[in-house]
RNA sequence: GGGCGCAUAGCUCAGCGGAAGAGCACUCGGUUUACACCCGAGCGGUCGCAGGUUCGAGUCCUGCUGCGCCCACCA
């Protein structure tokens, strides 16, 4: 066991001071080994992989999010004595990684060609020790507690082989295909691209409508890319188009080329868009590939992996881009163009990493078939052996898997898992297995591309766990517990972790839970780019703010699926919160609050005392079943309420009157504040760890609140009768404040007062309390009662009459006596309203009856001492 | 083009069939020996609009308006 850190045995300061203990607490806790998982521990085991982190992320909000969450989780699952593991690592982040080390060679006027596939990888394992990875760093920021002794990485051997083993897999049972297929390619990075990696946006551009063939034989098509025309083999019209019916099947003459191109009928044209008929270029456009198929078209490429023009004639060598108004001069020289309509608004699909416009093209590549392994997805969250949090998300889950294109899993580029299949003489292909060797000779040569990223995520929650060995953390920790991820990434990430979890672990679900969170808002409610300079770091938070104010922030706006905006006050508010925590702590802790003595009987406690205590078990079964519910904001509401408005407003302020009792009322009361306390420590510790830990310390003198037991119930039956005299006594206060307040006293000023009616009320024995509070002396002998306020309680009326000595304000006494009189008589209208409504007595169910009936009352007698008092002041003359 | 979500106090949001809530902001008053990162009191809302269901509707239904998000191969 290590010290405890000689800040914390001092005295504690007047303030929380997160910057002083957060990294030497977090060294304590990784030094005693208290994150490391035991996978031959008896205990149940609760588990969550971290969702990978690309390897050139550093910590931003979202992750903040992400990662308080999971820690709270698993931080409250190890005091319940799960055997709890949370697993870090990071993801190659293929296409990223290789743009930065690139934009980093280019620095350096160099290419990746220029150095060779070899080197360049070797290059990338470089700036990854250097340079990538600073978010694991950021995370002993937050305090997650993680597994450091298991982090993984998806490039690794073991995930590695993984990789390899599965898609071997998949290759032999006939998932795994090569197909020439239009993808979407990206001409800037040379690689294709999935469905996922292009971001749509409405973007400018020209509709052009173009006139081919000739004289009697011609048919106008329109188009936004009028380069493509050079590859068209067809011209394709709707088969009961009336308007073209007699030149299908014939040809016409493709203008620039010469070349002549059939009139096909097919049901994918619209007749009602445009004029009905469409150009058809196979190789560059995907629904014209399909056509192409249907027809027996041939596939003209004239464009190269650069986006320039490769067939033969005036355009070749030209940019797609320059190419494109050259034909269309070209077209215009020759009287082809029939209208242009510019501005023309259409969709336009960019690379989401360089933006680059993706251009449609033929081309070689390897796909999954997602169909069988996708149904199974579905199957497993609506049989419920996946729950997704939110429910109303599963709709959107489904959609996704009943309706998923196969995936295109190739990718041209050098960094990653290369595809691990040989081809070899006579078109020989061979898929090789981890631990198989590769064919040996010249004529045989690996696949070029490596493998999307998120094919190893895919297998992140038991590779990770050591698969395709059946080793015992797999054995253990498989299925994960929840997977805790943004609901952006639901359909790519998710759906593909549990076609793969399910195909590769027999059918068992990779995790039981899914909770998905919002996104991260800035305080306008937009969303947080470099580009609109409104990005919050984190970093700065746990600079200005400390480790639990920033965690208690976010789990604070976390809902299931809800959006959250976020602003500087809300960091400040929960540092407030952290510093009301310490300092009643420090209250406690200096009036001798202990948890060495067991609680008093309950004879021998207040109803102050049992009040608190009762308060205190409703919030240990709130915050289990906001847990449970991953209700995190209402988890943080229950915690925030209890602490400052029972606890610290009013059970402390009661407190202190017990404690100036002295003797066994002192004692008892010390007891239950340590109870309260300890209580009320643990229930936070996974959501603020650092703060709760050190007072906690100081509480108990004990090692580590990361391993203390999960507060439970006590089990005793509420005292309802003790907490309808708290919250009289409350409600006592708070009308005396209120006369004070309006009497222009100020609160500090002590009165002579004299209370009559509290035995009548219920309330007898709570003079001294309630004096204290509202600063109230005992009526002396000259006291002459100059103003007086009567509260109604449910159980009668106290009078409290008040020596003001002259400083009776009559008129604010009268315009608030009118205000109040003017509420009661609404609401005895209201109630009166409701009671005599027929339909209202035989329907509504009798509780609610009752209710209605006690508030008509409360306003009767409300009006009836109102009426009196202004009788009063009015005979006093004044 | 399809699908989903949101509109409640100045701001951010909770409430989802039985008296309009919280935090922040704002106003007033405070050396109240735990805390000014605080204490006390207060101001502030025909719950987007129009209909409907119900004894009763922010709460359920329909339509409208305004935002937002996701998916998509209309040239």
């Amino acid at each position: 066991m290590t010290d405890i850190p000689s800040q914390l045995t001092t005295e504690l300061p007047p303030a929380w001071q997160p910057a002083a203990v957060e990294a030497e607490l977090y060294q304590r806790w990784v030094d005693s080994g208290y994150f490391r998982a035991d996978p031959r521990s008896p205990e149940p085991p609760f588990c969550i992989v971290i969702p990978p982190p690309n390897v050139t992320g550093s910590l931003h909000m979202g992750h903040a999010l992400e990662h308080s969450i999971m820690d709270a989780l698993t931080r409250r699952r190890r005091m319940q004595g799960f055997e709890t593991l949370w697993l870090p690592g990071m993801d190659h982040a293929g296409i990223a990684t290789q743009n930065v080390v690139e934009r980093e060679l280019a620095g350096e006027g160099l290419s990746r060609h220029d150095l060779g596939r070899e080197a360049f990888v070797e290059r990338v394992w470089r700036w990854k020790a250097e340079s990538g990875g600073m978010i694991l760093n950021q995370m002993r920021r937050l305090g997650d507690g993680v597994d450091w002794s298991r982090e993984r990485f998806t490039m690794d051997a073991g995930l590695s082989r993984a990789v390899q083993t599965i898609f071997k897999r998949l290759f032999e049972d006939g998932l795994i295909y090569r197909a020439e297929r239009i993808i979407n390619w990206c001409p800037r990075c040379h690689t294709a691209l999935s469905d996922i990696e292009v971001e749509h946006s409405e973007d400018e551009g020209e509709l052009i409508s173009i006139r081919y063939g000739d004289g009697e034989v011609s048919i106008v098509v329109a188009t936004t890319r009028a380069e493509t025309m050079l590859g068209d083999t067809a011209v394709a019209v709707h088969p009961d188009d009336e308007r073209y019916r007699h030149l299908v099947g014939t040809e016409v003459v493709l203008p620039l080329t010469g070349r002549r191109i059939p009139v096909v009928a097919d049901d994918h044209v619209d007749p009602a868009f445009g004029t009905g008929a469409v150009k058809v270029t196979p190789a560059h456009d995907p629904n014209d590939f399909e056509i192409g198929r249907r027809h027996g078209l041939p596939a003209l490429t004239i464009m190269d992996e650069r986006g320039v023009i490769t067939a033969h004639g005036p355009f070749e060598g030209l940019d797609r881009f320059e190419a494109r108004p050259a034909v269309v001069a070209a077209l215009r020289e020759q009287g082809r163009i029939v209208a242009e309509k510019r501005p023309y608004l259409h969709s336009v699909g960019h690379c989401s990493r360089c933006d680059t416009v993706v251009e449609p093209r033929l081309s070689l590549q390897w796909f999954v078939k997602v169909a069988p392994l996708a149904k199974a997805a579905g199957d497993a969250v609506r049989d419920g052996r996946t729950t997704i949090h939110p429910a109303d998300l599963a709709k959107r889950y489904f959609d996704w898997v009943d309706n998923m294109h196969d995936w295109c899993i190739s990718r041209q580029l050098w960094w990653g898992h290369r595809i691990p299949v040989w081809y070899g003489p006579n078109d020989k292909v061979m898929c090789v297995g981890p631990d198989e060797e590769p064919p040996e000779g010249e004529d045989w040569h690996q696949d070029p591309d490596v493998l999307d990223t998120w094919f190893s995520s895919a297998l992140w929650p038991f590779s990770t766990l050591g698969w395709p060995e059946r080793t015992a953390d797999l054995d253990r920790f498989y299925p994960n517990s929840v997977l805790v991820t943004g609901y952006d990434i639901l359909f790519f990430w998710v759906v593909r972790m549990m076609m793969f979890g399910l195909y590769a672990m027999d059918d068992v679900q990779p995790f039981d839970h899914v909770y998905l969170h919002g996104l991260i808002r800035d305080a306008s409610g937009k969303k947080m780019s470099k580009s609109r300079n409104n990005v919050i770091d984190p970093l700065d938070w746990l600079d200005r703010y400390g480790a639990d104010a920033t965690r208690f922030t976010l789990a604070r706006g976390a809902t299931p699926g809800g959006d959250m905006a976020l602003s500087e006050e809300w960091a400040a508010g929960s540092r407030n919160f952290c510093n009301k925590l310490w300092n009643a702590s420090r209250f406690a802790l200096m009036n001798g609050a202990t948890v060495a003595r067991p609680l008093p009987e309950r004879d021998a406690l207040t109803d102050a005392d049992r009040w608190i205590l009762d308060r205190t078990d409703a919030l240990v079964s709130e915050v289990d079943t906001q847990f449970e519910d991953y209700q995190f904001a209402r988890l943080c509401d229950a915690l925030y309420h209890f602490t400052w408005d029972e606890f610290c407003d009013w059970y402390l302020e009661l407190a202190k009157v017990q404690i100036a009792a002295g003797g066994e009322r002192a004692e008892a009361t010390r007891a239950v504040l340590g109870h309260v306390l300890d209580t009320l420590l643990r229930l936070l510790h996974p959501l603020v760890p650092f703060v709760t830990e050190v007072l906690w310390l100081s509480l108990t003198g004990k090692e580590s609140l990361v391993v203390a037991d999960w507060p439970a119930v006590r089990g005793a039956a509420p005292d309802a009768e003790a907490a309808r005299r708290i919250e009289g006594v409350q409600r006592l206060v708070t009308e005396i404040r209120r006369f004070r307040s309006d009497q222009g006293l100020k609160p500090g000023q002590r009165v002579a007062a004299r209370l009559s009616g509290m035995d009548g009320a219920g309330l007898a024995g709570h003079e001294p309390a309630v004096s204290t509070l509202v600063r109230l002396e005992p009526p002396g002998e000259s006291f002459a009662s100059s103003a007086s306020v009567e509260v109604s309680l449910p159980g009668g009326t106290v009078t409290v009459e008040l020596d003001l000595s002259g400083t009776v304000d009559v008129a604010a006494e009268r315009r608030r006596l009118a205000k109040d009189l003017a509420a009661a008589e609404k609401e005895l209208a209201q109630t009166e309203a409701k009671l005599g409504n027929p339909q209202f007595a035989d329907r509504a169910p009798a509780g609610v009856v009752a209710k209605i009936k006690a508030r008509r009352e409360l306003a009767v007698a409300e009006i009836q001492r109102i009426t009196a008092r202004l009788e009063a002041l009015a005979g006093s003359g004044s």
